[in-house]
DNA sequence: TTCCGCGCGGAATGCGCTTGCCCGCGGGCG
DNA sequence: CGCCCGCGGGCAAGCGCATTCCGCGCGGAA
């Protein structure tokens, strides 16, 4: 006692002395390998690890067997619920097949993006699980297919989440029709002059909701004035300044504001508030994502939901499923229906 | 090419093979350690460990120096806002020095904490972060310490949040006071009658922020009727039980009601809409926490500033900061300020 | 010209652990 | 009664890397 200060764990070496068995038959009696050791020595082996408070060294055992078993996740941000829910259903998969998570944020930089896989890559975990749309466009795109193609082929499992098209294990969501459904829900519910609030040009799941989200009105003869269609961040702040700038604009007769996904959607409608403008009796909003919060503002949110803690789950069942030592099953990709959510702040005109 | 599947990835010692050096070199060159390196055999490394798309095999670098870069973070649902803005915080520190984090999750059950820091230890993590409220009378609350301990002993930092009394550097909020900030607020802006929606009874957070409240108003000679206590889970479901609850149990003259979290408070703001009850018109809410959504919801949420992105960042601070090889500086208390915020949800009365 | 010292590359050692392999022992079968 | 086989303990060889120490070569001082 006393001594205190900073001893270092004890070792297997340590347990095995203690046990007065050989390293080999520690190792075996802690993690049960194929091979049986006597039940005697075994309770030896525990007694004495539990008696040093022995904890295994996951690096030494990394090292020793050439695997790990960690899964890292890379979110844009993962105080935006639309990540944390998905993040959430990473770890308890992980969790349940007994696999620790390393997670990462890339603050929606692709370069940053590109620097973690890099350094993730050094910890040699099974699965790498990346999330968060891709920006097409973008410079290091290639590098970052290249990285994680390196990683694929020294025999790490990618799965996108929710970004269609690269040569992996893919989860998607049908952005598109997902929208399409939505536009039409509102079409039959009345309403005809929409607005829409979205991200950046080059992101990809903007897009695709815009696209569907036109096609779906245009099924219906109709269509979003230019002049309507605003930009911003891909988050609350972006959605609060587009939707300032649309009010700017003047809304003429617009009837209901489409944001491309759910934050957005809750940032506009601070916005419209803050203009005096009343949601949805002077005007109505609609979002993409059902996050949790979707429901609790006022008016609730109408929007298109999507199963986020299921993307997660279904992501590293997916990595995890292959046995299959694969050339290119690798693409596999698994599509989450989407499902249109009518509440309150777009009520049937 | 094509022979593809699953080589294994170069290691240093391909690397030193390609450039023509030694492993020392390599090594040497690409971690710059404190020796020198010749400019050229530098270049030739480099290039080579490009060329090869080296990347360095952390566990076998811990197994190696004996000690890890990664942060482990513990909290107990990472889909609760309250500790994805903490996450987000402690990665954003975390990274900016170089470590990376691994999370787990507790689900709010202490066996499960027990559980995954015991097997957290085995990663030698530098730091482990633990946030959630403890809750006392746990049976495995002195295993926990134990396990705690074992491993401060052997050389790691240990970091709670928002958790006083343990022998741990620790980040405190001001749960207390804040709460009876709130209330003499609440009082000052003609409030007088009063209901509480709490956590479970065990949890150290809920029932610190309830007596702050209790005495704050207790200052004023106003105390809050035992009826209008209720108790539900510590998440926006138990928040909208509670009001439920508290609701079908009959208001009487109840002014406003305080919810000891934000998402509680969230969750009884449904509840009383379901009811038909007014907020703030009818009855007035007040949260604690100021989780981002609390000024998106409507009306904006009544609440109790707590910088919850900085609990984290300093937590990561302050598990660094020892340089100090210490007895027991270990157990230095940050405290935080915390700031009322009065909104829409409990306008002057 | 000789010697010493310094700068830097390389061989070797070890980190904590897993696992292939050898070998001793006991039991079943011929 | 002897042989063979299988069970299971232990030895030792690594796993990929950092780091210590050794030694070589070169430059400057005497």
């Amino acid at each position: 006692m006393a001594a205190s200060s900073s001893a270092s764990p004890a070792t297997l070496h340590d347990v095995a002395r203690d046990a007065g068995v050989s390293l080999a038959t520690a190792s075996r009696s802690l993690n049960g390998s194929t091979r049986k050791v006597n039940e005697d020595y075994r309770q030896r082996v525990l007694a004495a690890a539990a008696r040093l408070n022995y904890s295994p060294n996951f690096s030494a055992q990394a090292v020793a067997k050439g695997s790990t078993s960690t899964v890292a996740l890379l979110v844009s941000d993962i105080a935006d619920p639309y990540f944390s829910s998905i993040a959430a259903g990473v770890i308890r998969a992980a969790e349940a097949q007994g696999l620790i998570v390393t997670m990462a944020v890339t603050e929606r930089s692709t370069e940053r993006e590109l620097e973690l896989v890099r350094a993730l890559r050094g910890q040699r975990p099974r699965v790498m699980i990346l999330t968060g749309s891709r920006s097409d466009g973008s410079t290091s795109q290639a590098a970052l297919i290249a990285e994680l193609t390196a990683f694929a082929r020294t025999g790490g499992r990618v799965v996108l989440i929710s970004q269609e098209g690269l040569p992996f294990g893919t989860v998607v969501v049908d952005n598109y029709l997902g929208a399409r459904a939505l536009a039409n829900s509102l079409v039959a519910a009345g309403y005809r002059r929409f607005a829409a609030v979205c991200g950046e040009r080059a992101l990809v799941t903007s897009r695709d909701r815009l696209a569907g989200f036109a096609d779906g009105l245009a099924e219906h003869g109709i269509a979003i004035h230019p002049d309507h269609v605003v930009r911003g961040e891909f988050t609350r702040d972006g959605g609060f300044e587009a939707a300032a700038a649309l009010i700017a604009g003047g809304l003429d007769q617009v009837e209901l504001v489409f944001a491309v996904s759910d934050v957005m959607a809750i940032g506009a409608m601070s916005a419209l508030r803050e203009a005096g403008i009343d949601v949805p009796g002077d005007i109505a909003v609609a979002g993409f994502d059902d996050i949790d919060t979707a429901r609790d503002v006022t008016p609730a949110l109408t929007t298109v939901n999507i199963p986020l803690a299921d993307l997660g789950r279904r992501a590293v069942e997916l990595a995890l499923s292959d046995a299959t030592d694969v050339t290119d099953v690798t693409d596999q990709v698994i599509r989450v229906e989407t499902r249109v959510i009518l509440r309150a702040s777009s009520p049937p005109r």
